[in-house]
DNA sequence: ATTAATAATGATTTAGGCTCATTTATATTG
DNA sequence: CAATATAAATGAGCCTAAATCATTATTAAT
């Protein structure tokens, strides 16, 4: 065997190694949270012994916080893909929210995660670099959406995301409570609220309304003459 | 000494004595955090031995939920004081909001811990209740614009709370990393939104009635899935 | 094949939450 | 007031789980 190949299977059993230890502390995160999470369950599910958790993370804080970092990250691409499927600034926005709520309430903990982990973090702490690079998201499809001119503010854009992800964040918490509430029901409103509020053309926006209205109203009479 | 002295004194004792522990407990967290706050150093802080505080409360857990309580017990009557001061719906709200904002900055990492204590947390939780005490204060005060007939809206209460609380959550936590932001900005925006989008307007006539019809809809909808 | 370097191990140390047998303080009673 | 009963407080010690580190195993280099 060359070099190159005993280095590589090396590095990818550490790799491997790495991948099977963060898979294990995510499931035990969420299955037992942060103070019921073990590092010995975590390397038991990893099948790698309990000292060896610590050559791949420092302390527990940190292997949990890594975890957090991977949540985000794949939030990220899953948001692009979903909002790469719409044509509109406000599709976009829309494709985004229900996505963002959805995934929130599914991974509900981690929300409560990432709280922790900012815990004691300023404003250059590492943990923050993916939830920055996921908010980016928004800050994109706005930006695009002032330059085409569907979207008119003077308000700053950290103000409108607070309200976007903060709106979003708060509600994904009464979902969690309350399991009859209806996801679209946040949505809807706050897209409306924003086209309301953002759109360039008020009365445009009251015309989508009624579009929405009218199919709304074909479904609902297609499904009573079809009972 | 007659009876009611003597037993008087002892429960004073006793409540002075839960003071002093919840106090010791209140600095503890927010000086070293959830994780960081020792029991043994709250004894000491408190001037009692470390088995006492376990015939207070049950365990660390329960310890810092009261101190989370204590903290949003006293964030409503700091809220009603507030309101109190003002005559109209919106200056209400806005008296709230620079309230609630300002105070969650000060006391930033309660927000945290708050988070952590619903982490198990069901509807029932007893930890909920003083949350949902604080809640109320906007509650009470939207109602009583719509009831004055100075707001009007078609979404359901729970929406626009989400979208009230839920902003300015978040924006603390912008506001608590990146100091040189603006508290106003938030609040002045936050206002100006739900003004334009629930204040009573005739102009906004249009808008209420799609509203109307959208709540009309949302109802038929709901009788067709439960079918 | 030998040696050097790196990775993995798990028994041991350490720390902090919590318990409980004992002591102290308060109330009651004759 | 003394004797007794009850309630409150104590802190040494237990227990669990995080973190360490001397030792062993594995891989790479010569």
């Amino acid at each position: 065997m060359n070099d190159i190949v005993k280095l590589g299977t090396r590095r990818q059993k550490m790799e491997a190694k790495e991948r099977a230890i963060l898979q294990a502390a995510r499931n035990e995160l969420s299955q037992h949270g942060f103070e019921g999470a073990k590092m010995s369950a975590i390397a038991r599910a990893a099948e790698v012994a309990e000292g060896t958790v610590y050559l791949y993370y420092r302390n527990k804080r940190e292997l949990l916080d890594a975890v957090v970092s991977e949540f985000w990250q794949t939030l990220t691409t899953g948001a692009r893909v979903v909002t790469g499927q719409h044509e509109t600034t406000l599709d976009k926005l829309r494709a985004l929210a229900e996505f963002h709520l959805k995934e929130l309430v599914k991974d509900f903990d981690f929300v409560g995660f990432t709280v922790r982990t900012r815990e004691t973090g300023t404003l250059d702490s590492p943990s923050l670099t993916p939830i920055r690079a996921y908010v980016a998201v928004f800050d994109e499809i706005f930006r695009q959406g002032q330059d085409r001119g569907t979207l008119v503010t003077a308000s700053p854009l950290w103000v409108v995301r607070d309200l976007f992800y903060g709106t979003l964040e708060y509600a994904s918490r009464t979902l969690h409570l309350h399991q009859e509430r209806r996801h679209e029901e946040v949505v809807d409103h706050l897209i409306e609220l924003i086209q309301r509020c953002y759109g360039a053309d008020p009365s445009q926006a009251q015309v989508g309304a009624l579009e929405a209205i009218e199919q709304r109203l074909q479904s609902i009479e297609r499904q009573l003459t079809n009972q």
